[in-house]
DNA sequence: TACCCATGCTGGT
DNA sequence: ACCAGCATGGGTA
């Protein structure tokens, strides 16, 4: 059963987080806000010690932000795409980075940059959250304003708290 | 504050 | 090959 699927749902201080991979690797994480209408799935009993590392991970980092998490990934993206998300590997919980910045590290442009995150499969797992505007907080999966920018900042608020 | 445009990457035609 | 649209940034008034 090493290729075995498994999903789960989880209620967090920042929203819903939706997880999804196999005994391998994480294939897609996604964080939508808690509504009223949909509730986190019961966790299911893990097939693999990938779900359980998976899982231990999670509930380390929602307990202090400055816990990082390390999880094998498998995205599909474009050469560019995945030269920006590899480059977040290096910005630790609490730190933050510019998408000016980023982008001059990889010889791109910062619009380019935003392009590339606002794609990242596996949210918080890629920390695209830690890429900021460099006049605010920028945007997140997609929204400039509105409910997801606040995801993004409630994660960040998590990590640079004091614990 | 607002507007304007250079920027590089993407997806559709 | 072209073109419009972006999770930006810097310049100018």
């Amino acid at each position: 059963m090493k290729f075995a699927p498994w999903a789960f749902s989880l209620a967090t201080p920042c929203g819903v987080l939706r997880v999804e991979g196999n005994c391998y690797f994480i294939l897609s994480a996604t964080l939508t806000p808690l509504t009223d209408e949909q509730q986190p799935d019961s966790l299911p009993a893990g097939p693999c010690e990938l779900y359980n590392e998976t899982r231990k991970q999670l509930d380390a980092y929602f307990n202090d932000g400055r816990n990082r998490i390390d999880l094998p990934v498998m995205t599909s993206g474009s050469d560019f795409q995945q030269r920006v998300w590899t480059a977040l590997e290096k910005i630790l919980p609490g730190q933050t980075m510019t998408y000016g910045q980023l982008a001059r590290e990889i010889n791109s442009s910062a619009q380019a940059v935003g392009n590339a995150l606002r794609e990242n499969p596996v949210a918080l797992i890629i920390p695209c959250h830690r890429v900021v505007a460099a006049n605010g907080l920028g945007g997140y999966a997609g929204e400039t304003e509105g409910a997801l920018p606040k995801i993004k900042q409630c994660l960040l608020a998590h990590e640079s708290r004091q614990h």
